[in-house]
DNA sequence: CCATTAAATAAGAAAATACTTAAATAAAAG
DNA sequence: CTTTTATTTAAGTATTTTCTTATTTAATGG
């Protein structure tokens, strides 16, 4: 139930609602309604979505009277941009992504670790059935 | 349960064992017992995390006798990274994305018409509670 | 004060996820 | 052929997600 940022971020791009709302925020802020317009869906359902997107750091909402003035949040993507750039760098030698060229050419090709992003792959599994 | 290639993608990468199985392949590909080993989990709970990837798009097994052998699909991250540039595009500026520059600057405000990326917001909803 | 507007919260149901154990498949090795 | 190794499939369960309708909160305007 406490998911970390990354799975977050990425949980919230899972959904083609989500996304449509993101790439409508790209394009200037926008109310709860005014985003809630275009789909044949609640206002709750959208209320729902908003607050994944929030919890995910993906947008911000501040109070204008009775309404939620919603907008992205610059930084919101970074996270999740620099775990795939470091994924993808492996082969991707030609997607023109200045990111991924620049961390290539940083790095010097030197040592091609990546250390699983953190997480504890804690083990202690065998590996057939458990037990 | 049809999901687009962008929500499959996404959705795989929500969560942390998945990632650490792509950042494992990204130095080298593995069996699936290779893969399961680290984990505190049973080889199912892995196959089905890796019937996730594969299914995304973000890795193929080939057969080699009784393993399989997984490897990450080169482009399988592109379709992401794409959709995460557009919508990020609109701050960051030292991104290198041309359009969303003009794109900032022509807009003014003036009219913030969507179509949400492609997905059909077919819109026949009012705004509040529905009917 | 009362009605309207904007949005959130509550409660509940259907579906999807992420596990488990047990059984099946299929190639290799003895 | 039988056993072992590697992995998948099946079946069942707990949890999470994504909707719904109904209700509540809170600010505005008459």
């Amino acid at each position: 139930m406490v998911r970390d940022a990354l799975s977050l971020a990425f949980g919230a791009l899972a959904d083609p609602t989500r996304r449509a709302i993101l790439s409508r925020l790209a394009k200037s802020q926008a109310t709860v309604g005014e985003l809630a317009e275009p789909f044949d869906m609640t206002m709750p359902a959208i209320s729902n979505h908003l607050k994944v997107l929030e919890r995910a750091g993906l947008i911000v909402r501040e109070v204008d009277a009775q309404r939620r003035r919603c907008s992205l949040t610059p930084q919101g993507l970074t996270q999740a941009r620099t775990y795939m750039s470091e994924v993808a760098s492996f082969w991707d030698d030609s997607f023109g992504n200045l990111d991924a060229l620049l961390a290539k050419q940083e790095a010097g090709q030197a040592k091609p670790t990546i250390e699983a992003e953190g997480e504890k792959a804690d083990g202690s599994r065998s590996s057939t059935t458990r037990k």
